[in-house]
DNA sequence: CCGATTTTGGATTGTTTACTCCATTTTTAT
DNA sequence: ATAAAAATGGAGTAAACAATCCAAAATCGG
């Protein structure tokens, strides 16, 4: 489904691939909307995961950047190709299965505020001026991210990405501590 | 196509909401992949022309925010529904359709072409400082609003939206001649 | 060890889908 | 006016699809 997206992705694409038959598919999960929620909360996990460990230590300037460099790099790894998973289910889901864009507006929210927590703790070392605003600034983050992941995968140039993630570093670190006013 | 995603709508929908039969759109139509390339070629001018009028009197700073609260407007109107018409579109055909990416991708080019246009007039104008880099503003602004518009689609708040384009919004502001150095 | 429950294989069903076909109507060129 | 070309209606086809069904196998509880 990350390859396919989900619509071109048949429930027997899915028994193939896994090596099962439909009555087991069909005995695990109910019907096919049931196994996309499945995969979106395996992408959601997925993808968390994979950036915990960075944004747990998000305690510096150096330590953003470095989380932003990551996500660059993963992408140039990939060829630019499959943008980001829960931002494509997203994008493809949203408007057509309630359910799947209410988990996907979660996992978006439990991102932010990983990212969110990483830049308040950044604040409370004093890296991070007083009156900069964590929330914002996260979800600002979170979206330059996506819209970056996107742009990049339509040319296939991680061009994009990078200008929108050193935007949006760029915008954080101009509330430096002691750098503004 | 734009309310039930691509794969969502059926050539049969498209007759039946154009009032044709099936020999008529494939005789203008070889096939479905066909008349995708013309919904793309169709929702890039519609997006491009919608914000023909806003960019290309870029002048101030002024201007910029106008064409931001302008796109805000239009979402919340909408509901947060739909995201962008052309971002929507490249999501989901980007990794199916080879051609529809490349045609995606340069739509992407022009909306971008648009929005550099505006912000080097700016600096021909003096608002924009010599040194700030139109390009890359550019597309960081775009990507920006992709991100903002694809949370503001799933969480149906416009508030990423406006995360983002702020975010970006007050990065450019930070390129005003001479606020900086 | 044995009866009940769960799990599995795989054929099957009914629907939706993209696309075709051909006869008929409409338009165009002269 | 008329013949050729283009456009249209609508039934039809074959494949793909999600989902079902039932019998067989495996697992579990006492």
């Amino acid at each position: 489904m990350f390859d396919r997206g989900v619509a071109g992705t048949s429930v027997e694409d899915v028994q193939k691939a896994a090596k099962v038959s439909a009555s087991q598919l069909y005995h695990y999960f109910k019907e096919k909307r049931e196994l996309v929620l499945a995969v979106i909360a395996y992408q959601t996990e997925a993808v968390l995961q994979a950036q915990q460990q960075l944004l747990e230590e998000l305690d510096s300037f150096e330590a953003l950047r470095a989380w932003c460099d990551a996500i660059i790099e993963l992408q140039r790894m990939r060829q630019c190709k499959g943008g980001c998973p829960i931002g494509s289910l997203a994008s493809e889901l949203s408007e057509q299965e309630p359910e799947a864009r209410v988990e996907l507006a979660e996992g978006f929210a439990r991102w932010e505020r990983s990212i969110r927590t990483g830049l308040r703790s950044m604040q409370e070392r004093g890296e991070l001026a007083a009156e900069a605003d964590p929330d914002r600034l996260a979800l600002g983050l979170l979206a330059s991210l996506q819209g970056g992941l996107l742009l990049t995968q339509v040319r296939r140039d991680t061009e994009p990405l990078r200008a929108a993630l050193d935007m949006a570093f760029n915008y954080i670190r101009s509330f430096a501590a002691g750098v503004r006013d």
